[in-house]
RNA sequence: GUGGGUAUAGCGUAGCUGGUUAACGCGUCAGUUUGUGGCACUGAAGACCGAGAGUUCGAAUCUCUCUACCCACCCCA
């Protein structure tokens, strides 16, 4: 590779030409399934003030703590770079008075976080995210329809074997008295636990659940169970929720074991997992957070959402080999030969786009062999060339590109007015055909 | 932040125990008798062998450092 004077950042990707389609493939079904659920989409800034994150995701959080891209500039600082984006869009919902439009507000976004954590398989310290956040409702089924969409992305995705996991843990009474609970069960084991475990113990005894060092995920094994200790509220909340799941086909399993790490979350927590894609497997993760819109100074308002991160998706989209659309070439290739013709072909074109024609002509000045090749490299659907002849005679061959053998009629348009209005006959026509749609023989 | 692995043209690779102009496939560009693609053929461009230092008469090949990528931990999307 050649060395430049600047490289990319570390733990960022450049996405290039030919890769745009598969972005476009899963952008476009994000955005009609979430149309489909009644979900608006919402743009936020791409820095907040740092106050904001360490209000909503939580100051002891390791996405707080260590992994903010805090910037600054002249005369003013204390900005961060989004690590995610649900803080910002209820930052935003309190600010434009949304919340006083009509409830649930349902909004949904795609945009690009920032965490500085090391990159490794999906993993990347920008990263691209699709959410949805719902205000305005408290009911399981508004749980439950949030979860529904992020299913119907998946599956719109093609995806297998994506597991669903889900838990409650509790409003902050609950989850207080658990995490006592939590912290006599551990305490006598203590002195056994790893080092992270003893930090966790202090600071999010919920955490001690996940350890996955041998011993102390040993000693979890026997750890109370939070549902276990749920209030009568929180208790009903999570059944009704799996009522509706089950009733809408939606396969879960329940577990205890998910706590999440961002601070806001209350009751639901949810993740679905790939195992296809290495360690990193949650390729999208959310849950309930009735205290945060509050917490940022809206009025009290009960609200949840999820994060879908796009590269972890589209990497589980092609180590399963699911199908993404095709990206559309170019419609005709109109090629010349010497200059009279270029000025002709130039013409052509600029009237073809007109009528959203994908139309390309020869800007370099090569041969008609070279044009030719050209145009059958671009995947021209069909392609004209023009000489001193066609000048003439004012007709041209429509060649279509795609057919194995040259047609007993030749295709021919006239180089006038009519040329654009006939060669979108002959495209749709064609495109009609590819569908598989049957003219029929009237004779 | 902590471990382990990898690093050769745009992409994928070959280069054995250090020895003259770093090879191959794909791709790119140009040609194959003057106005037509997909096949084939010919040719060209393109790599200071990730960066920096060291050992040596001599290093892509050995040593060290750095950087990036991959894998795991951690964390999460």
């Amino acid at each position: 590779m050649a060395q430049l004077m600047v490289k990319r950042p570390n733990g960022t990707r450049d996405v290039v030409p030919s890769q745009m389609y598969k972005w476009n493939t899963v952008e476009g079904i994000v955005k009609s399934q979430a149309e489909a659920y009644g979900f608006k989409e919402i743009r936020i800034p791409t820095f907040e003030e740092t106050g904001l994150f360490v209000r909503s995701v939580g100051d002891t959080t390791d996405v707080v703590q260590k992994e903010m891209y805090s910037v600054t500039a002249t005369g003013d600082d204390g900005f961060t770079l989004r690590p995610e984006g649900t803080a910002g869009t209820i930052r935003a919902l309190i600010e434009n008075g949304l919340l006083n439009d009509g409830l649930p507000q349902k909004l949904f976004y795609v945009l690009s976080c920032f965490r500085h954590e090391k990159p490794q398989a999906g993993r990347l310290r920008e990263f691209h995210q699709f959410g949805v956040e719902m205000a305005g409702s408290s009911d399981p089924r508004a749980d439950a329809e949030v979860i529904s969409l992020a299913k119907s992305i998946l599956d719109a995705a093609g995806l297998k074997n994506i597991q669903l996991n889900i838990n409650s843990i509790g409003c902050p009474e609950c989850r207080a008295k658990y995490q006592q609970a939590l912290k006599d069960y551990f305490a006598p084991s203590l002195d056994k636990m790893c080092e992270t475990c003893h930090n966790r113990y202090e600071k999010n005894p919920l955490r001690l659940l996940d350890c996955k060092s041998e011993i102390c995920s040993e000693i979890a094994k026997g750890a109370p169970v939070i549902i276990d200790y749920l209030c009568d509220d929180c208790r009903t909340h999570f059944e009704s929720l799996q009522k509706y799941l089950t009733a809408m086909g939606i396969d879960f399993a329940i577990n205890p074991k998910i706590v999440r790490g961002l601070d806001y979350y209350t009751k639901t927590v949810f993740e679905f997992i790939s195992t296809d894609i290495g360690s990193q497997g949650t390729v999208c993760g959310g849950g309930r957070y009735d205290g945060l819109i509050e917490e940022l100074g809206g009025k009290p308002t009960p609200a949840l959402g999820f994060g879908m991160g796009l590269e972890r998706l589209i990497l589980t989209m092609e180590n399963q080999g699911a199908e993404f659309a095709d990206e559309e070439s170019c419609d005709i290739y109109i090629g010349s030969m010497g200059e009279n013709a270029a000025v002709k072909a130039m013409q052509i074109c600029r009237e073809l786009r007109e009528d959203g024609v994908r139309a390309e002509c020869d800007v370099v000045g090569r041969s008609v062999r070279a044009q030719m090749k050209y145009a059958d490299k671009i995947k021209a659907k069909f392609s004209v060339m023009i000489g001193d002849s066609e000048l003439e005679s004012g007709k041209v061959e429509l060649k279509d590109m795609q057919a194995a053998e040259k047609p007993a009629e030749p295709t021919m348009l006239t180089l006038d007015e009519n040329f654009r209005g006939c060669f979108n006959a002959l495209l749709i026509a064609k495109q009609l055909d590819a569908e598989g749609f049957d003219f029929g023989t009237d004779e």
